[in-house]
Order: structure tokens, then sequence, then C-alpha cells
DNA sequence: TTCCAAGTGTGATAATAGTCACTGCCAGCC
DNA sequence: GGCTGGCAGTGACTATTATCACACTTGGAA
């Protein structure tokens, strides 16, 4: 794999002011992750500020029994607002970025991605503009969760994951069932109601969709 | 009730520098609200960022059904981040703002806290520290709605509300329900549970505290 | 080719939370 | 003092989701 140049970052990060460019190509490290692997954990020792060049994260929260939920997704041009956010934290549960697929981040210092605030206007305004958005999403998240049943949720998080990777979703119900913290019998039969629908069709390890906003 | 001076200002926010409190006095207002009254809800027409000087808010969510559920509470001295960050939005939820004592808020216009963001380093810092604190927060929130059931989701806004207003709870059963968007019944039939370990005494429209940390 | 592990389907049952119906209770007001 | 409206307590029932037990399928590895 090649080694991403300035070319390519322009390309995702197109709002970037040229002298931050070269900043961001001096002193950062890019990171080759492959899929299925963890990119980023909450409490962890050293502390770099994300951004997605390629590929796709999931952000999840975990708790201390082994359950998860998802948070949201990023997509490459974007950054793990809680990257650039969290402190030290001993709490139970923990946040966690994870590889969906292979995917390049670039890593830069917390020292530097303080001080660039103050001296790239562009990285104020990205900075500013990540948390806004990350906290939207969260929000909208959390609205699922707080007034909406499994049944709804599993929509929005079906339509969620379209938007992010296409109308072919190659998930088990297992793993649905865990990024929404509940169980696989329980998903395999919403599901089935889905599929009656003619929303979707199921097959072994994936899922056709054809139209979510039908139902 | 006398207009609250420069020095009233100064107390809550200590870390702001002498030019910025000037301009937050010159140009910003100064709104009194009564308990109960609405502050702020996403979606309306100006925009303002709103600083609490006095009093508590609490900041919840509002379904288009009418349920609700409490994201924190805002104590003197900190800000709506959401105030700063929500663009208009037409979603079917929405964010509300609401007294929950007499309260006095500083309403700043949307285009002057903006600026200010460049212009003085300690109201960008301050920004920037009450983004990470509400995410903080809000996380929170999800989690307990996310992975605890409703017995803990309630002793963790017991807690909370401790927190911010002192053993004696002022609140209706049917009152709490609302916030944990559950039913009365529900929420009485668990108080009293608590009552029968001790750590709370139930009197009519209030409760009383005595430790919550053992049960 | 056979076999196995992982994925999926399904019924029975349990646990949690919400709803309904009704009772009693207390406080302030006439 | 007696009425009344909001608050609280309780039992019965329902709905949703989780859990358990087990059967069946499928795709790839041995």
């Amino acid at each position: 794999m090649e080694i991403p140049q300035k070319e390519d970052i322009l390309k995702r990060f197109p709002q970037f002011e040229q002298t931050l460019l070269d900043e961001i190509l001096a002193h950062s490290t890019i990171r080759h992750v492959e899929e299925g692997e963890e990119v980023m954990r909450t409490g962890q020792y050293i502390r770099s500020t994300v951004l997605l060049l390629s590929g796709l994260l999931k952000v999840y929260r975990e708790d201390d029994e082994g359950n998860e939920f998802l948070m949201y997704y990023l997509e490459p041009g974007s950054a793990c607002a809680l990257s650039m956010m969290c402190t030290a934290r001993n709490e139970q549960s923990q946040i966690m970025a994870k590889a969906v697929t292979e995917s390049e981040v670039i890593l830069i210092p917390s020292h530097l991605s303080e001080q660039w605030l103050a001296k790239y206007k562009s990285w104020h305004n990205f900075v500013i503009a990540s948390y806004r958005q990350r906290f939207e999403e969260l929000l909208q998240t959390l609205d699922s969760i707080a007034f909406k049943g499994l049944d709804e949720r599993l929509l929005f998080y079906l339509k969620r994951h379209v938007k992010v990777s296409g109308k072919e979703i190659r998930l088990s119900h297992q793993q649905i069932a865990l990024e929404l913290n509940s169980s696989r019998e329980v998903i395999s039969r919403l599901l089935k109601k889905l599929e009656q629908t003619g929303a979707i069709t199921l097959h072994r390890n994936y899922i056709e969709v054809h139209d979510l906003e039908v139902v």
C-alpha cells in the first residue's frame, strides 16, 4: 500500500489551509488499520486526534459486562470528536472506535491539535463543526433508544448502515444484535417481519435492502 | 430585582478576560426567568448563546408525542452548549431548556459569540470546555438508558438531582416519571422499594434522601 | 465427501415495564 | 367542617424484550 501524499489528504480535507496541511504532513503519522481492528479506546495512555482518511469506522460504547451499542459511524474526511475531547476517564464504560473496513487514519499529537486551534482558523472551524455534528448524531441515537421500540431502532440502524455502506449489509444477525444491545433471536424475528413487508431480503450473512422508507 | 452588575458576572465567570466581560455587558441582555419557564427550544427563530448566571436549568429532549427525558442540568457558570451549536433543525424531537428554579440568564447574540471564538482565548476555551462537558454528560445519560434497568436509572436520576439541588427532592412521582419517560405507577413502586432499603423517605410532594450509595 | 462451526428459525417461558381501574389520602378552600 | 383536586398505593392485566432449548441449514475445511 502506497503512502498517502499531500494530495490525498487535501482531497479529503479540502477546507484546510495550505500551511496547516504542511504541518499535518510534517508532524502526524498515518496508520493503516485492518477490518475489525481497534483504532481507539478511551482511557488509553497516548492521546492523539484521529482523522479518517479512508475506510469506515464505527464508534460505540461498551460497558463493563461487554455489552455495546453503536453511537455513530465515521466516514472519510471526518474526525473522531472524542479523541479531541476525552480526558482520562475511569468510568465503567468506554468509548471505542473500530474499523468496519480496512481504513487509514491520521494521528495528530494532542498538543499540536490544541495549538492549532488558535493558530489555524480552518482547524478551529473544523473542530467546532466536528463537535456539533457528533453531538447531533449522538442525540439522534439517544432519541431512538429513549423513545422508540426495538423495531424502529432496527430500522434506524439499517438506514444508517445503508447510508454509509450501501444496500448490501454484510452483517450477521448476531452482530446487529450486539450493536443494538439486544439478542440475536429478537433481531432475527424482527428482520423476518421486515422481509415479509418486502423491505429487505435475508441471506446468509448479509441483508439485501430494497426500500426502508415504505415500512 | 436588581440588575446584575459586572461583578456578578465576573463572579460566575472568573475565567473571562476583562475586555470580554466588557463586551458581554455591552452587547448582551440579561433575562430573568421564572420557575418552570421555557428558556430555549431548538428550532426557534432567534438564536442566542445562553449563559446561566443564577438558578438552575434542566435541558431535556421532547418528542412529537410529548414524551420527554432529561439530558442534564445546567448550573450557574455554565453555558447551554446546544444554544451554541444547534443549527435550524426540523426534526421531530426538540431540545428544550426550562428553569427548574427562578433563574437569570445572559443572552449573547449568536454572531458575537461566533466572533469571540477567534477574538478571545478565554471565550474559545470556555466554549470548547462546555462542549466537552456536555458531551460527557450526554454519554452518561445515554449509558444509563442503554445499559441499565429503570431501577438503576432512577437511582442515577436521584443522585444527579441531589448533586444540583440537595437532599430534599421536591418533585411528585409524576414529574419524575415524565423526566425518565416512564409512568407514575412504576416510579412509585420503585421509590417504595428504595424506601424499604432505607435509602430515602417518601413524603407528599417530596423525597428525603438519606444515602443513595448503599443501595 | 464428510463433517463441523457458524448462522438462522421457532416455540416456550421469564422478566421488565407500561396500562387500567380503583382506593385512599391529604391540603387548601369554600 | 366538608368538598375537591392532585397525589400516592396497589392489584390485575398486557406488551415488549430477553432467555432458553433445540432443530435446521450452509459453506468451507479436513
